[in-house]
DNA sequence: TAGATTGTTAATCGATTAACAATC
DNA sequence: TAGATTGTTAATCGATTAACAATC
C-alpha cells in the first residue's frame, strides 16, 4: 500500500485543478512548475513534490501538458465519479448553494433537498425537489447517497449527523457552525467556518497597523 | 517588537474562542488545557502553546478562567473594535450573507451593500441599504470601511478589488473564487473557496473506500 | 548537442509534542 | 502540604526548500 499523502497536500489539488482548468480554456498547452509555482504564490519544488505523491505527470526539460495535468488531478481528486448529494436545511444559504453553486464541478450530483417548513417543502429549486426531513429515511432507502450538505440551524447538528451516519452516507459538508469530528467511524467531514474565516482576517487586518 | 505569531496560530484561535464562548454560556467558570485540548481534538501542549504567544493566560494548578480567556480571545483578534464593512455584489450568496451572517460577532459592523441591478439598488435588505456600484467612491468619500465582502461575478473580481484598493480598503473578504493574492500592498485578502472544500472531501471520501 | 526542466534525495526549517520545573 | 496544571525549554516530527543527476 503507498504511503498516505499529507491533508496539506491535497488541499493544494483544488487550486492546482482549478488553475490549470483556467490555462487549458485559455488556450495554454504546456506549463513548467516554475511558472505554476509564480502564478499560485508556491514554490517550483513544492509543486513538483506534491505531483510526485501521485506519479510522474511531467516531463523533463519540457514541463507539464495542461490538459493532461489538469485531467489527472480531477481524476485523483475523484471529480469524474458524480456520487450522489442530498441538502439538508433549504435557508437562506441552502437555497444559494443550490442555485449557485456548481456541484457537478466537484464530483457531485445534487439530487435532493430537505427541510420542514410548509412553503419550502414540497416545492422544487433550480429543479432541485425539497421533501419533508421525515421522508429522508424512506427516501435514501438502502441507496444512500454519498455527500450530505449541512445547512440546517446548529442547534440540530448532531442528532441530524447521527441519523446520516445511520443511514450510511459517507461524508458530510457542514456549514452548521458546529463542528463535527467523527471518531471511530468511516464517516468523513469537511466544517466550513465563515465566522472562522472572518476573525482571521479581522486579526490580521488589526495587526497590521 | 514581538516576534510575529505564525498563521496556524492564527487560525486556530476563532476555535478557542467558539468553544470558550459555548462553555460560558453553558456556565463553565474554569476549563484546563487537557480537557479543552480533549474538546477540540488537539493536544494540551499544543493549546498552552498556541496560548502564550500572547501571554499567560493561565494559573498553575487551576487552569484558565473561562470568561477570562475568552475575552482576552477577544481582544487579541479584535473582535471588539467593531470596524465598518460592506458588501459588494448582493446575489443569492450576498444576500444570504447579509440576512445571516453575524457580522458584529466577527468584529465588524456591516454598513451598507452594493449592486448593479434595477430591482436590487435602492432596496434595503435586512436594514442594510443596497447601493449603485457607480456611488462606490463617493459613498466612501474619505474615511473608508476597513473591510470588503465580496460576493460578485469572478470575471469583475480583479478590477473591483483594484478600485478598493485605490480607495483605502484594509481587508477583503473574498468569496469570488479568484484568488486575490496582493503583492507591494498593505491589503490583506481572505480567499474563501467552497469548490476547493468540497473537492477536498471529494478525494477523502474516494480515498476511504 | 545544448538547454530546460523534471523526479528525487538531502538539508533546512518550522510546527507539534513531550517533559518538567515552577507555582497556585 | 499534596495535587494539579501551567509556562517554557528541549526533542521530535513533518513539511518545505534546495540541490542536482537524469533525461527529454
Amino acid at each position: 500500500m503507498s504511503k498516505k499523502v499529507s491533508l496539506a497536500v491535497i488541499r493544494r489539488l483544488p487550486k492546482y485543478y482549478r488553475y490549470l482548468d483556467e490555462l487549458h480554456a485559455r488556450g495554454e498547452v504546456r506549463i513548467s512548475s516554475g511558472s505554476l509555482a509564480k502564478e499560485l504564490g508556491l514554490t517550483a519544488s513544492q509543486i513538483r513534490q506534491d505531483l510526485n505523491c501521485f506519479g510522474g505527470f511531467g516531463q523533463q526539460g519540457y514541463g507539464y501538458n495542461v490538459e493532461n495535468l489538469r485531467n489527472q488531478i480531477a481524476a485523483i481528486l475523484g471529480l469524474n465519479k458524480q456520487n450522489r448529494a442530498i441538502l439538508l436545511g433549504v435557508g437562506n444559504l441552502g437555497r444559494a448553494l443550490i442555485n449557485n453553486f456548481n456541484f457537478e464541478k466537484c464530483g457531485f450530483t445534487l439530487v435532493a433537498a430537505f427541510d420542514v417548513t410548509p412553503g419550502t417543502v414540497g416545492s422544487k429549486i433550480n429543479n432541485i425537489p425539497v421533501y419533508h426531513m421525515d421522508s429522508l429515511e424512506s427516501f435514501v432507502g438502502d441507496n444512500p447517497p454519498e455527500l450530505a450538505v449541512l445547512t440546517i440551524p446548529p442547534t440540530v447538528t448532531f442528532e441530524t449527523a447521527e441519523r446520516l451516519e445511520e443511514l450510511g452516507i459517507k461524508g458530510i459538508w457542514n456549514f452548521t457552525n458546529r463542528d463535527l469530528r467523527p471518531e471511530n467511524s468511516s464517516l468523513k467531514v469537511e466544517n466550513v467556518h465563515f465566522d472562522d474565516s472572518l476573525m482571521t482576517l479581522c486579526y490580521i487586518i488589526n495587526e497590521s497597523d
